[in-house]
DNA sequence: ATGAAAGCGCTAACAA
DNA sequence: TTGTTAGCGCTTTCAT
């Protein structure tokens, strides 16, 4: 158990000075190439590595980004963590990350906690009891000091920072379409997450579609639930009381859920139903039968933020430089809705 | 955009030395009551939060624990993550994730980098690169260095420090002697991951039950392959050719490519068809049927490996008391499978 | 009760 | 070419 060695500790078994250490470490042109080559097979040999801690307080960068996430088990986070890590790493930055729990009390532990000297900004996801409590002054103050923030998926009018979002209302819009243009006739919703804007935006996207096609969206078919806790119960329901030939899930739980009924009630998909869900994670891909589904980008959505945040950091933008990013949305046709002959 | 204020600054707007400030801040009983009061006004006011760089310096200690993911996107990875973080945050540590990607030459890199006085100690899963190559001199020297680490899942007997793993052959067994006990009698093997040593010992535990109760293994029932590309395929000439009543699926990915095949076919499960699944994801909870699978707390694989690291850091324990924790799975009967009634 | 000074590991301006 | 010194933000002896 050889303890880490210092620039210290070389100078001295060298009797040379700190500076002259450093220097040859930093291959300066100043040094000798004698002088270099001895301080540096020293170094290599006894394995010096050059405190970080030391080098951040020095120059105020501390190369990494603190990242926020209100959980990890969705996928569509999980991903947007794999695109923020991606471009991270190419740019030499490292992650420090943070699980919210969509608590409010633990992101403003959390960011007190890191933006003192530890981080250089912040990638952030708010959390939904933040939403709720429509309570930002932790994020103001951070911006406040100069500190970029980054938000992506959930933002609020009231953060003046960066954003990187989704167009929730248009793709509901489009995968109800979608379902339309399938020759369905009775559309439901099923969503376990309401109180989220997601759900929100979603069903505002899923009625307007309706709408715009003439039809009189009926509440019977509109499941909208907080947790996924009764959504089963109430699916049956539904089917017992209602002709349905399709189905738009607003998230990927829903869809699964749904599909498990349908196919305990032998109602094939997408034969007798067809279903189309929104996030095309891992549930959707996998599940029986593959499920049609509008895909997100996640990855996308971390990798535009990620580089954006470093811009700031780097100050290749200004920092009263504001977008708003809005990530497109593609439709993944798998095998949950019947086959469109007529494309558009 | 007011920048953070330091101590520095505070003593000279108040016209005392800096230790006081320092100090008064620390509630020192040094310091009279007034000059505290004055002092920490005057922070609070301005938002004092002290620069966390600069105490790691000072302290040698960073409570920043290093955390190494082959990838994010598992679900038990995530769950690890999450375990891991839980136990982290109550104890006052933040994370430093990476995601290595199974790559070698990342985490070398990224171990390399943290190990500069960044972090505290490693909690890390091995690449599977790494365990390709049996290259582990960045594990050794970092342990030389007196940098705690914590292996999970997949560790190897060359790196001499603490490790939380499952046991996988008795799991397996326990999987396969289910699906016995169910009156399967031709059980098929199926997995996407040959090569890895879960996939490995899951195969050793199986092949073990089958030895254990006179049935000789029949290398047509067993699909061991390298990704997923062609499992499908495989999966159908396997049916084609043979009768099969029972699968013992070693990854979840796998699970849900066979219940699409056994669908797609017309196979009815659990009724012609059992399955169990290892790996209790999410993909195995919403599947369609659910799927019987071995439960890995991957939860409580992280909040060991935490606790023990962050003991070690503490010393708590002594740098040389090293140990191997064996994490315990469990068997969640859900759809796949026929009802026992005999229970064991 | 307050302050001066050294030091954590390193860089960089300046001097020699 | 090499060394001295100050300083990043903070804590902690040791004087005063």
């Amino acid at each position: 158990m050889s303890k880490r060695i210092t620039i210290k500790q070389i100078a001295a078994a060298l009797h040379v000075s700190i500076s002259t250490v450093s220097k040859a470490l930093n291959d300066s042109y100043e040094i000798s190439e004698e002088t270099k080559r001895k301080i540096q097979e020293y170094a290599k040999e006894h394995k010096y590595k050059p405190n970080t801690l030391a080098l951040s307080l020095q120059n105020k960068k501390t190369k990494t980004i603190g990242i926020l996430l209100p959980n990890i088990l969705t996928y569509y986070y999980a991903r947007v963590l794999r695109g923020i890590e991606k471009v991270a790493t190419e740019k030499g930055y490292n992650l420090i990350t943070c699980i919210t729990n969509d608590s409010y009390k633990k992101e403003v532990y959390t960011m007190e906690m890191l933006s003192n000297g530890t981080i250089d900004g912040f990638i952030a996801c708010i959390a939904n009891e933040t939403l709720e409590l429509k309570e930002f002054d932790h994020f103001k103050d951070i911006l406040e000091e100069g500190t970029p923030i980054v938000l992506y998926n959930r933002v609020h009018k009231d953060i003046n920072c960066d954003k990187v979002v989704t167009d929730n209302i248009k793709s509901a819009y489009k995968a109800t379409r979608f379902l339309m243009r399938s020759e369905c006739k009775n559309i439901a919703l099923v969503s376990s997450t309401k109180g989220l804007d997601i759900s929100k935006f979603r069903l505002k996207g899923y009625l307007k579609a309706l709408t715009k096609y003439d039809i009189t969206p009926n509440e019977e078919l509109i499941i909208n639930l907080k947790s996924e806790k009764k959504l089963k119960t109430r699916i049956n329901e539904m089917l017992d009381n209602n002709q349905v030939d399709g189905i738009f899930t607003i998230d990927e739980v829903s869809a699964a859920l749904t599909t498990q009924v349908l196919n305990k009630r032998g109602i094939k998909i997408p034969e007798d139903v067809s279903i189309i869900g929104f996030t095309n994670g891992i549930l959707s891909r996998y599940s029986t039968p593959p499920l049609t589904s509008v895909n997100r980008f996640a990855h996308t959505t971390g990798e535009v933020a990620a580089a954006r945040l470093i811009d700031k950091i780097e100050e290749k933008i200004p920092f009263n430089d504001i977008t708003t990013e809005i990530i497109k949305t593609e439709l993944v046709e798998r095998e949950s809705t019947k086959k469109l002959f007529i494309k558009f």
